[in-house]
Parts: structure tokens; sequence; C-alpha cells
DNA sequence: CCTATATAACTGGTATTACCAGTTGACAGA
DNA sequence: TCTGTCAACTGGTAATACCAGTTATATAGG
């Protein structure tokens, strides 16, 4: 065998095909070319475009779809959307969710994250800022005046959304999507979102809207440290539902 | 168009068939049947297990490997491995990182997930448990004699992954890997981690030697304050290098 | 007998072709 | 105008072939 040092060649890197096309929508889209709702020509244009066979293409298109940036629909054609991990995550979820109490241990991830967002708000909080959190701040009562479950649990989520979005912290709220679309996939995750005891429900209504007045008199520190107490009750939800 | 209330059918869910080939691949994964190092059939075998066509096997391979499941070899053959992320994230690298600022916050996640792993840290420290860290300590102190910044670095990465280890929690772990991995993506990773100044590494070590020496004296409120104060050093380190 | 080389039987990568099922839109008939 | 049909798409899947590598085996040389 020839040694390394003899022959300082080094290896020559043989991509496949797809990472090629895989590449090059990538850069299209992060360079801001190709924008979510662009439709992508169809798999035999594409072909010819790239001069390679369909197949290739494919595979292409196949990782493209895994990793939620674009959405296929057969008979119809590809189209590109906001990226979002649920098509991946729900591939890896069994493989995470096999450890013990990783619920759990998302939930504190998410305190962990949402303290530190409530630690980054801005020092004023102007009204425009706080829309989003007023918003779901109504849906969330909506919901609970009609008893629906499912909108409450989603407003939930978007308050939390919300607070963390008002950051201005692109990492945290990517953080705190990841988290979301976990819990989204996990095997409780659909059913222990949404409450079961309607008090359960009003409770967690009068914490939100208590961080709410707080931050809208601009006491950030009263905010938190409701944020926390509020946190730690979540937590304690799930642990004994 | 029929009103959904008018008729109450739900759609028929129609799955792709590399997808329940993905499934089961997964399922057999989680629940340890298969185990990495394991070799994985051909692709023709596989066709003919699943009664399918060699391209459906292959976009599930496709969607392995991209999850960073499996290794494929042309000519040789697919082995399981551990998961890891590389593969994806060198795939969505430029979406996240065409945004400002992100390798400062990743840098302020790892300290969040970091102080968070030295509060969580068991009550007394074996010496047993200090094992990998002490390793670690080892390793950049041999890279620092012979000044090969590469495998400072490498060590570097090494100690805090051991202290997150000692947390005892596995998704403050994951977590850790992802911004490792993302850091490692990242256009400026590869030359950021390395330092260039002799006096800069020789600083970290007697940081991470201080911490250490704080943990083996199961001092650990110390050793969280100098943990603090080291990676806020690392962060000035990397906004003016 | 042992080693080295050549050969054969694999492997994955790619291309080609074909057919099916679903969507879409235009067009003709009521 | 509405409706049904049909043609021209779309993606999903299959079958087949060939190439370029690897690996194992067998064979020829020492």
């Amino acid at each position: 065998m020839m040694n390394s040092k003899t022959a300082p060649f080094k290896p020559v890197a043989t991509r496949k095909i797809y990472q090629y096309i895989l590449e090059q929508f990538v850069n299209l889209v992060s360079t801001g070319v190709l924008k979510p709702g662009d439709k992508i020509p169809s798999e035999r244009e594409l072909a010819e475009i790239f001069s390679v066979s369909r197949p290739s293409v494919r595979e292409a298109l196949r990782v493209l779809e895994i990793i939620g940036l674009i959405d296929i629909q057969p008979g119809g054609g590809a189209y590109l959307k906001e990226m979002e991990l649920g098509p991946f995550l729900s591939v890896i979820a069994p493989l995470l969710f096999s450890h013990e109490n990783f619920e759990l241990e998302l939930l504190e991830l998410r305190e962990l994250v949402e303290m530190r967002a409530a630690e980054l708000l801005p020092q004023t909080l102007t009204e425009e800022m706080l829309v989003p959190m007023r918003a779901a701040l109504s849906d969330m009562r909506k919901a609970l005046e009609e008893n629906d479950k499912e909108a409450g649990a989603l407003a939930d989520i978007a308050f939390h959304r919300a607070l963390v979005l008002m950051s201005d912290s692109f990492i945290l709220q990517k953080t705190l999507e990841l988290i979301v679309s976990l819990f989204e996939h996990s095997v409780r995750g659909g059913r222990s979102v949404v409450l079961e005891r309607h008090e359960d429900a009003e409770q967690l209504m009068k914490e939100h809207q208590a961080i709410y007045d707080a931050l809208l008199s601009n006491d950030r520190e009263k905010a938190r440290g409701l944020l926390g107490s509020h946190l730690q009750m979540v937590r304690n939800l799930y642990i004994c539902p």
C-alpha cells in the first residue's frame, strides 16, 4: 500500500449526483432566488435541465421532502415551502423517544429557553411588539369559552412562541420550534398538550394573562418571575395529570 | 365542493412505499434489533424482501443516509452506525447560517446548556465520573505542548462534552452535540474553533484545569462560577479574534 | 506449499424506458 | 350555464441494463 507521505495526493472527492442537485436547490433558497410558494419544475423537466436521469432528480427531491423544504403533490407538482422540521422529526422521533423521561427533559429545556428569552426582552416593550401575544391570549380565551381544547393548546403554544419572538434571538426561536415539534411527535404528545380538566386550562389562562399584564406595564422582572412559576406548573401538570 | 360536515369521511392516507421501508428500519433500530455496525442487505436483496422495486429501496436508503443512520460504501455495502446529524446539517447549514450572528447566538445557547448542566451535576462527584474530563484535560495539555491546535480544539470540545455528560441529562447532551455539529458546519467554524494565539490556548487550558480542580474537591458552586467566566471569555475570543 | 495475480461475482450509482394513478384544464354536449 | 368526457399533464413505481468500483475465489507462478 502506498504511504501517504510518499504520495502527497489528496483523495478525489466523488460526490453523488443527487448531492449536486441538492446543493443547487439549497443555495437558491438560501440566497432568496427561490422563495416559499414557488413551483418546482416537473421531475422530467429537471432531469433535462440538469442533464441527469429522473431517478437522480427524484433522490434529490426525496431529501428535500424529508428536510421539509418542498411539498410534493402526486399528480400535481412540487412546491417550495418554509422549511419545517416536521417530516424529518417524524422519521427520527422513535429513535429519540425510546429514551426514558425524554418528554420531561424537553419541558425542562423549554423552560431554559423561555426564561432566557425573557431575559433578552428589549428594555421597552412597545404596544406593537405585544400584538402577537395579545392575539394568542384572545384566542385562548375564546377556546376556553367554547371548550375547544384543541384550539386552546394551539393558542397556548402561540403565546409562548410570541414571547420568544420578542427576544429577537433567532436561535432561541428555532430551538423552541424544535422543542414544540418534538413534543408533537412524542407518543403522549398529542394528548398531553391538550388539558383534560377545564379548571386547569382556566388556571393556565390566568397565568398567561398575568404575564401579559406584567409585560404591558413594562415590568419585565415580574413577568419573568410569573413565567417561571407558570412553566413549573405546566411541568407539574405533565408529571401528574 | 363537498363540505366536510355533509361528508364525515376522513381522507385516505396514502403513504409512499419508501416510507414503509423507512419505518421498518427506524423501528428495528429503536427496538435494538438492528445495532450499529450491522450490515444491511444489498439493495437487490431488500427489494426482494420487501417485494418492491430497487428504486423504492434506494429512496429509503437515501433518507437513512441523510439522517446519518447508515454509511453507504459504493461497491461495498451499507452499514448501520450511531445516528449522527452531520449529513443532515451539512444540507441545511446554508439555510441556517444565512442568518446574521447565528454563530454568536450558538455560543450563547451553548452557554445556557452548559450552565444548566453544571446545575444538574450530582451532589457528590465520584472519581470515576471525572475520568472523561481528566482524559480531555490531559489531551489538551499534550496538544498544547506539541502546539497541535487541531488536537487542542478537539480536546476542548471533549472537555465540555464530558461536563454535560455528568449532568445525566439526555437532552442537554443531544443539544450540545447539535450545537457542536452546527458550529463545525459554519462558514468560519473550522477556523474559529482553532485558536491562533498560543497564549490564549494556555489561558483556556488553565481555566479548564481550574474547573476540573473545583469539581474534584466537590465544590460545585465554584466550578459553576468558573465555567461561567470561562464561557464568557470564549465568547469574547470569538467576537474579537 | 505459499504467494501473487487474474478472474468472477458481487456491490452501489446511474440511465432508460415503461406503465399506472392521480390531477388539471379545455372542450363539447346537454 | 352547467356537466361530463377526454387529453395532457403530474408523480409513484417497476423493470432492466450498464458502469465502476469492491471482494472473494481460483488459478498460475514462485
